[in-house]
RNA sequence: AGAGAGAUGGCAGAGCGGUCGAAUGCGUCGGUCUUGAAAACCGAAGACUGUCACAGGUCCGGGGGUUCGAAUCCCUCUCUCUCUGCCA
């Protein structure tokens, strides 16, 4: 949630900065907001001038009552009625318009960051880099989908029985190898001291809406009524509402988390051929960093994970790219977002398996994330990045890898998976 | 699932109609002492809103009510804990 003073006292700021998110209504939408704003704080002066002056009579009575004026007591009491059903009149006003106040807030995403390109969609995204060779594959070389049918290690339509389209089965190798690339990247990064946290993976309507997955993106997540639970879309929920309604010593600062999850979605809506085997899942496993940074860190920081990504990527012996977000395909609650994509061999396309991205004080604001800092109380910069998805970077390891022998298992994770090639 | 207890400041825990934004202890931060530290002693610290700054206002789980006045009384919701049951 964007900061209200913020909003006020850089309107111009504030409008540039949607235009290049593509909010839609940008200037009605704020002009509102400010309206609202003014309204709400001449009610809240108004209410607090009544209630001042009905604290100051109760006191008096008190004082009366204690001397034993019994008729003064009366004469008083009678003053007080007027005062009270203004203060009540004023106290639902305000509690509407904060109510409709909130209700608009809760609608506008972040502001991007300056170095945030324009443009509408995937197509405009920057590519900063790119790195590694895309290998030269073999006249029979298969997309994953048939590769895991020929070596059966991920089973689609026993996990369409069991759950339902989306949720596959990982069996023999294919199980292993799942399991070796978690414990490969909690390990790399419990090195570069990231802390190993194993959240829970449903979250109450309180987290959804920390992070901002309420109310914007209702409809993406799992949700079991009868508990009113939802299911975790990625750790980032869990693990950054840890520090909901906290206020961190400075000391404390910055806090650094690595957690695996599996993560859940809906992807209502997605379907077709770019969907196909692992592209697309219900169900994924997921390893999550999150970062608690002050503010003159947070870029630093996004840097450094970004730079921790690659090493995954640069480790595993894939082809990848970086990408820096436009302004029209970030998330809405980012400030910052860089993609980390693969190079899919078989399908000759490039694969998402990581994002990583700044949040700045959008997620704190909402979470009530503070410190401390030189006597000044302050929202915190949320940071979190994917550190990495398995699915697609095992579609790709699947389709690069490739040789008529079998699949090579990247060197880096020979150790942690027990075998050298799938055959 | 059944029965009971509870929800107060960073934590623990008093208060049960006005003098309570709230005792006390621990923890935190400053100071004295010390070569330094510990101990001891002295002192200072809640959050939100609001103002140029004061002032003012709000907050004792959430919501509602009684009262001139509520942390304290009533209603209601949520959550937590303990015991019993079930179960990894």
């Amino acid at each position: 949630m964007l900061q209200l003073n913020f909003i006020r006292e850089n309107k111009d700021t504030t409008l540039a900065g949607l235009r290049k998110k593509h909010f839609a209504n940008a200037e009605t939408v704020v002009d509102q907001v400010l309206m609202l704003d003014q309204q709400r704080r001449d009610t809240q002066r108004e209410l607090d001038d009544v209630l001042s002056q009905s604290n100051a009579k109760a006191g008096q009575i008190g004082a009366l009552m204690k001397a034993g004026n019994k008729a003064a007591v009366e004469t008083a009491k009678a003053e007080t009625a007027d005062l009270k059903s203004r203060s009540k009149e004023l106290a639902d006003a305000l509690r509407q318009v904060e109510a409709d106040l909130q209700a608009i807030l809760v609608t506008i995403p972040n502001l991007p960051h300056s170095s945030v390109p324009e443009g509408r969609n995937a197509e405009d995204n920057e590519v900063i880099l790119e790195h590694g060779e895309k290998p030269t594959l073999y006249d029979k070389a298969q997309p994953h989908w048939e590769l895991i049918k020929k070596y059966d290690i991920i089973d689609f339509e026993l996990g369409v029985k069991i759950a339902g389209a989306g949720f596959p089965v990982y069996k023999g190798k294919g199980a292993r190898i799942q399991r070796a690339m978690i414990n490969f990247f909690l390990d790399e990064a419990t090195k570069a001291g990231y802390i190993e946290v194993q959240p829970p993976i449903v979250v109450n309507e309180d987290s959804g809406f920390g992070t901002g997955q309420l109310p914007d993106k209702e409809g993406q997540m799992y949700y079991i009524a009868e508990e009113k639970l939802y299911l975790i879309p990625t750790a980032e929920v869990p693990i950054t509402n840890m520090y909901r309604d906290v206020i961190l010593p400075e000391n404390q600062l910055p806090i650094k988390h690595v957690g695996y999850t599996p993560c859940f979605r809906r992807e209502a809506g997605s379907w077709g051929a770019h969907v196909r085997g692992l592209n697309r899942l219900h169900q994924f496993d997921k390893v999550e960093l999150v970062r608690i940074e002050k503010p003159e860190n947070s870029y630093a920081a996004l840097e450094e994970m970004s730079l921790h990504v690659q090493s995954l990527l640069q480790k595993l012996g894939l082809p990848y790219r970086v990408l820096r977000l436009c302004g029209g395909d970030m998330g809405f609650t980012s400030a910052l977002t860089y993609d980390m994509e693969v190079w899919s061999a078989a399908q000759q396309r490039w694969l998402e398996v990581s994002s990583v991205s700044n949040f700045e004080t959008y997620q704190a604001n909402r979470l009530k994330l503070r410190s401390k800092i030189e006597g000044k109380m302050q929202l915190m910069h949320t940071l979190n990045g994917s550190a990495l998805a398995l699915p697609r970077i095992l579609a790709s390891i699947l389709e690069n890898n490739q040789t008529p022998e079998g699949i090579q298992i990247p060197k880096i994770l020979v150790p942690y998976c027990g075998f050298d090639v799938i055959d």
